[in-house]
DNA sequence: CTGAAAGCGCTAACAA
DNA sequence: TTGTTAGCGCTTTCAG
């Protein structure tokens, strides 16, 4: 079932507009941006034929010659995990009002390709850029020193950025946990994971972990890390596969709750006592997994709130002046859920 | 901690470049595009000084003068819904060699909004625009009929497209899972979906469903909506205020797997037979599902592959000339899973 | 309140 | 292989 191609007009230009109107190219670019004053009747006339015509601005020629460009960019390492997802969302709610409009690159957590999609979009000459990680290729680095916008840093403050930087320390994130874990009294402790180089905050949160072991004079029992596929089914796996191994682990922490999810759906399944036998903990508090009959202990990494601190830096800088360097540490909240023992 | 500000200085041109490496500007934008036939001597001047400046060329000014966009507009209803990051993840894979971009716009499952965002991203004058569902406002229609680049409509077939659509049939889907679910011997059915009056695809799946239902002589046993909040713990709590009302429900047909999901989870923890006692059945083939214990049946929809083909056809329009108006209708997959009585 | 002129930074088209 | 010229469609600036 085809139908007829649709036609390639010339599109539309302000002068179409303006000799449709009988105003000048001027008066018709003043109307349509709400700019300096235009008296009601001309107003209405521009409007109209703008209406009629179908007309829709070309932001091209307008970002050109205003040297303005209402994007921001957004660079994440991707999209599948859930969290980013989330952190976008608090980004795009902050920049509702704003007339900015996000737009998003994906790495797929390779540092080249952040590289490239960094280049990208600082072709497009954005009003400001909020990039995942502080963590960057000498040459993405270089760029973002030079981008002369504003540029935000987030997820991570355990490191030096490069303009403002917006979230927690997963250092001390993992710490935290590993101290709430032995507070409870858990000796024989088991971590699983993920398997990415790249992954500096999965990395942060495990270093911090064994830091905070090692405060009480403990190291890691077990581990076990994975690569790619169904993270809720690689949950289930691994906590099959590190209880063979090692039987006497009396607590599992997950470098993220969907593997968390997982391996408290196999314990359950295979009639382990939680948080008695063996006690659960992953990371960050994903709200989709609310509805687990056992709350699984996370720790809530903000990522909304995250977002939002991170567009309203964008937002606001040209009202507060091209200030820079602002750093805001978030403090993530322990959830004690029902995995780990209480007192 | 703060850091000196951010130095605000021009943007670098290419007559910096050109300057930096005595050659024209003319030829330094050959080379920076590969275009033409630069001999390897200016061309490698060019590189370099083009790199130790730390030069990024100004897309605005380029996509101006040329009257090409290397971007693709992508229209989605929302992020968190997990379906359309995946429909993005497969625009993206394939977009990703062809020189295109994509720039994604939230709406909300708000036409207006739709119509805002799409205004928007006409306005920067993109290689195509990639967006959900048939439905739009009268005036998004027309601007998508009069935008004179190629449109893909996705996610869904039944109904008029505007030029290319790519989907799958979700009144079909709907009939079909009915279809499945009698001939499985079940007979008195529920329905458990969003209350979204703007979500067209849930709705026609609903009407396919109790089309599929009437077919067999068959009327829906009992129905229960809900909005917001997370999918998971609706998904439990409707199960149990829908059991409860009508306790001879042998079936239920939830609207998305994240309910359905919730649903199985609270039928296996009050020890519910699922699926001799009552079979459950969702839609969409979420994998983040494939580690719960029972596999929940579910109706691929084709996601990624729906992303392919309509970024496919954006990126192949300009070779094949613009002929405009394919339908490409995909073919959902039953997967009976363990939650349907078998034979 | 309205209009005219001069670019914004780049590339198409042509000339050398 | 390289350079020159003329815009792309809009906004800034300044003059009426």
């Amino acid at each position: 079932m085809s139908r007829p191609p649709i036609e390639t007009r010339r599109p539309l230009t302000l002068r179409d507009v303006s000799e449709a109107s009988g105003v000048s190219e001027m008066t018709v670019s003043r109307v349509l941006r709400n700019r300096g004053d235009v008296s009601e009747a001309t107003r209405e006339k521009v409007l109209e034929a703008a209406k009629s015509l179908g007309y829709v601005p070309n932001k091209i020629a307008g970002a050109l010659a205003s040297q303005r460009v209402n994007l921001v960019g957004v660079i994440i390492p991707s999209l599948s995990n859930l969290v980013f997802p989330e952190v976008l969302s608090g980004i795009s709610a902050e920049l509702e009002d704003t007339g900015l409009q996000p737009v998003v690159g994906v790495t797929n957590y390779s540092p080249e390709k952040e590289e490239a999609v960094l280049y990208e979009m600082l072709s497009w000459r954005p009003s400001g850029v909020i990039i995942a990680g502080l963590e960057h290729t000498e040459a993405a680095r270089a760029m973002l020193e030079n981008a002369g916008v504003p540029i935000v840093e987030i997820m991570d403050v355990d490191g030096q950025g490069v303009d403002s930087v917006v979230g927690i320390s997963h250092r001390r994130a993992g710490l935290h946990m590993a101290e709430a874990i032995i507070a409870a009294g858990y000796r024989r402790i088991g971590f699983l994971g993920t398997k990415m180089p790249e992954d500096h905050r999965a990395r942060k949160r495990y270093d911090g972990f064994k830091e905070g072991l090692a405060e009480a004079g403990i190291t890691l029992a077990d581990e076990e890390f994975y690569q790619g596929g169904s993270a809720l089914a690689k949950g289930r796996e691994m906590t099959e596969t590190i209880l063979r191994r090692t039987p006497d682990l009396d607590f599992l922490y997950y470098s993220n709750d969907m593997i968390g999810a997982g391996g408290l759906l196999w314990c359950l399944d295979n009639g382990i006592d939680v948080p008695g036998r063996i006690g659960l903990a992953g990371f960050n508090g994903v709200d989709l997994l609310e509805g687990l009959s056992v709350r699984l202990a996370t720790m809530d990494a903000c990522r909304r709130e995250i977002g939002r601190k991170a567009a309203e830096i964008i937002a606001g800088r040209p009202h507060q002046g091209l200030i820079g360097g602002e750093v805001i540490e978030l403090e993530p909240v322990l959830e004690l859920g029902d995995t780990i023992r209480k007192g």
